[in-house]
DNA sequence: ATGGCAATTTGTGTATACACTGATCCTGAG
DNA sequence: CTCAGGATCAGTGTATACACAAATTGCCAT
């Protein structure tokens, strides 16, 4: 592994799992002795972060971690809509029916993924995540694809601030297999709007517990 | 200037002037002969450049300019209508009536650019670049704003390849300026579908003439 | 003659030294 | 006491040297 992605993984991950708080500065200096490499790496890592739009240059003083504020999350899920609303019709139009009647059964039983002692709800979160690849893989178009996965590096954050506690990630898996199942049935219509109610519920949930704070 | 801005600028520029043929390979230390500045400049640039998807990483041997095939002008084009029509429909909501009915007069009359002897068609340009920046600012919405910007620097290398002749850019001139009016009215879908029939005329065309090749 | 192995070469990955810029702090004058 | 100006310093921007990996080429053996 080379010594540029370790700096850009652990950053990253510091980053999305806020253990780097927004508005810290990064300096080149002292990330690269806190991570043990060069300036080198060090530089390129915070490059790609920035073009990721994790970390935002400031002007020739080091790079600040980006805020997000609720304007932001608003932004955020008003493009995921539009995006992952197309990604779904075109899957159900162009995606493989078995491969999402599996993904539909396995998200009906996830209820006992999450009844786990799991904290991280790790095994919840990659099934998932496996539908997103699934989806990814269907529309076969690299450009959409990019620019959700683009989008959900953001999305983790998000979800990191919010909480997800057990009744919610319940009813999530309901909304996610009711999608799996419009896109194993080829209804283009139906999966688009299973997907825009899913992200609805999820902004309201996301923007519910933020305002508890 | 910097000397990376230097060195992106100028690849960026001889890669979406087609200077640069896709394939070619992109070895850092011929570049940093070539444009006169070190290696560490130049590999930040094409790190930039990797990063916006004009150029890939050809396993540590430099990296190649990113070839653009019939399929990718599918793609882009999909995910264009669904970013651009999504911004139109919400510029129509949030945007100001007298800036785009400004430029709905003006795109009216944009046939006079046109038959001007400039090939480039400079103003012409200019012109539908401030509808698109106008459009940018009346979403407010930084990541879908951020989204089409990252697929115009690919559309601009295919409208190079499509060389616009008068008779297209006179209807593409008409198109716009429909789109203009129809946010200027405030009507949403009106907005969304002018943006739609425009985005699918334009990709007819550039078909057309690809396939004459 | 051909195939395999080794050596050389080419190019990237990393480290570090140096230069330059922007900011901050201290000092002196009003 | 306050403000302005300069000096110092912290930190990035750039260059370059060195290490390492891979590919290519040449030589030797079969």
């Amino acid at each position: 592994m080379r010594a540029s992605d370790k700096a850009y993984a652990t950053l990253r991950e510091d980053i999305i799992e806020w253990r780097l708080a927004p508005g810290t500065v990064l300096a080149e200096v002292e990330q690269s002795e806190r991570l043990g490499v060069s300036r080198t790496p060090v530089r390129e890592a915070l490059s790609r972060l920035s073009a990721e739009g994790l970390t935002t240059a400031a002007g020739g003083r080091g790079v600040v971690v980006t805020d997000i504020s609720l304007e932001d999350i608003d932004e955020m899920f008003e493009l995921r809509e539009t995006l992952e609303g197309k990604a779904a019709a075109l899957a159900a139009e162009r995606g493989e029916r078995a491969v999402f009647e599996k993904l539909h059964a396995e998200l009906l039983r996830a209820q006992e993924l999450i009844s786990d002692a799991d904290p991280a709800r790790h095994e919840y979160y990659a099934l998932v995540g496996r539908l997103d690849e699934a989806i990814d893989a269907a529309i076969s178009n690299s450009y959409l694809a990019q620019a959700m996965r683009s989008l959900r590096v953001h999305l983790v954050r998000v979800r990191r601030l919010a909480a997800d506690d057990a009744p919610r990630l319940n009813a999530a898996a309901v909304e996610h297999a009711a999608i799996a199942e419009a896109i194993a049935a080829g209804n283009a219509r139906l999966a688009e709007a299973a997907t825009t109610l899913h992200l609805h519920r999820s902004l309201s949930h996301v923007k519910a517990t933020h305002s508890q704070h």
